[in-house]
DNA sequence: GTCTATAAAGGGATAGAC
DNA sequence: GTCTATCCCTTTATAGAC
């Protein structure tokens, strides 16, 4: 009945093919795609290699499925905030929230795709992964340049630059990241947006920096 | 017997063993160290993969030795920093300079690292990797709390994840980065500073005065 | 849906000739 | 320092029985 909600982590009761592919998930996310072969997910699913392609056509099609699930929902969920309409901060601010409950949800597939896209980019098969980022790019860009534009982020930043800094920096956080450990992901994403919008100086030393820099 | 100097990058004339190293570096920076193969590194040499064997012991080998004298210099140059007890501010933005400096001088040993270190320090050989590690961590949360006690930094932030979030941050410019390209390093790292120690939004009164003074 | 059995190709590494 | 020749193991994938 219950339709598969989660692309990552749960098996669900959704069937024993969603079963084998959060399997596959995370031994893909802990070893490496190359590294995990379909005779350790056959083994870690309790059952020989061979059985494994009445379920799937190619150790290949796993990780395209994982990864298709995983980015429709999460644009689904990044269109909406910027169909909100928020105002630039606000709308950074949401992005980045969503990104790291990503990690925190999904956080097989973020770590799958932060390790394997470089090199899946070259398979024609894989080429929605490219829209996706181009996608991302216009989206984040066109709020930071909206932000600087109404006064709400400085002027002096090179906005591709910022973009590339703040896409790497959100979706590094994988490699740390234990879902279910003492840091959620909001109070990460807190500290996170505390850095990148107010910065680490305190605000004191910064007024004393520019009254040395008149002298 | 010339002792080879230059991880990365350059061939120099310290014999055929660096020759290959360097080109060994490039393949797996490019297309993982997995995916490569000796065949692979021995065609770009214009030899037969058994011939490879005279110089190294095995493929691991190869990746072993790239990341050694990549992080024996690396780590040479950070403690001189440490030593030379500048001011916490000026110690931090030094120690990001050097690193993207790294990332322009020694792109391939970067990449292979920020690529494969996960996997590799499940190997007894590369238990020197967690080692560096860790000397990383201390020196560079040493300087973040001597920061914050000296009231250069703000007091509200954790440390341990400003710690990581700037190590990650950093090097993940690898991903993008291209020596020789338009951007320099110096310039990537200007942005990057400005952005982590003094913030996004545009600090209402003063943003003119440091715009002003920036350009 | 899983097992048995196996094909077919790829990949790391070695020994000895040149 | 490189080549010839090759071993041996791993891995993906298939066909058909149960």
């Amino acid at each position: 009945m219950t339709p598969p909600r989660n692309p990552d982590e749960t098996a669900g009761k959704s069937g024993r093919r969603d079963e084998l592919l959060a399997i596959a998930a995370g031994l893909f996310a802990e070893r490496g795609v190359r590294a995990t072969t379909v005779r350790d997910i056959a083994d870690a699913a309790g059952i020989l290699s061979g059985s494994l392609y009445h379920h799937f056509d190619s150790k290949e099609s796993m990780v395209d499925e994982i990864l298709h699930q995983f980015l429709d929902e999460l644009f689904g969920k990044y269109r909406k905030i910027v169909a909100a309409g928020l105002d630039s901060r606000a709308t950074i601010e949401a992005l980045i929230v969503t990104s790291y409950e990503a990690i925190d949800a999904a956080h097989s597939a973020v770590a799958i795709y932060q390790d394997e896209v470089k090199h899946l980019v070259a398979n024609e098969r894989f080429s929605y992964l490219v829209e996706r980022n181009t996608e991302f790019r216009d989206l984040w860009v066109g709020v930071l340049e909206a932000g600087v534009a109404d006064g709400s982020f400085r002027s002096d930043i090179d906005v591709e630059l910022v973009f590339r800094f703040m896409r790497d920096t959100v979706w590094v956080a994988v490699r740390w990241y234990r879902p279910g450990g003492s840091l959620t992901a909001h109070t990460v994403a807190a500290q996170y947006l505390a850095i990148v919008l107010d910065g680490l100086s305190d605000p004191a030393a910064l007024s004393k920096t520019i009254a040395a820099q008149q002298n």
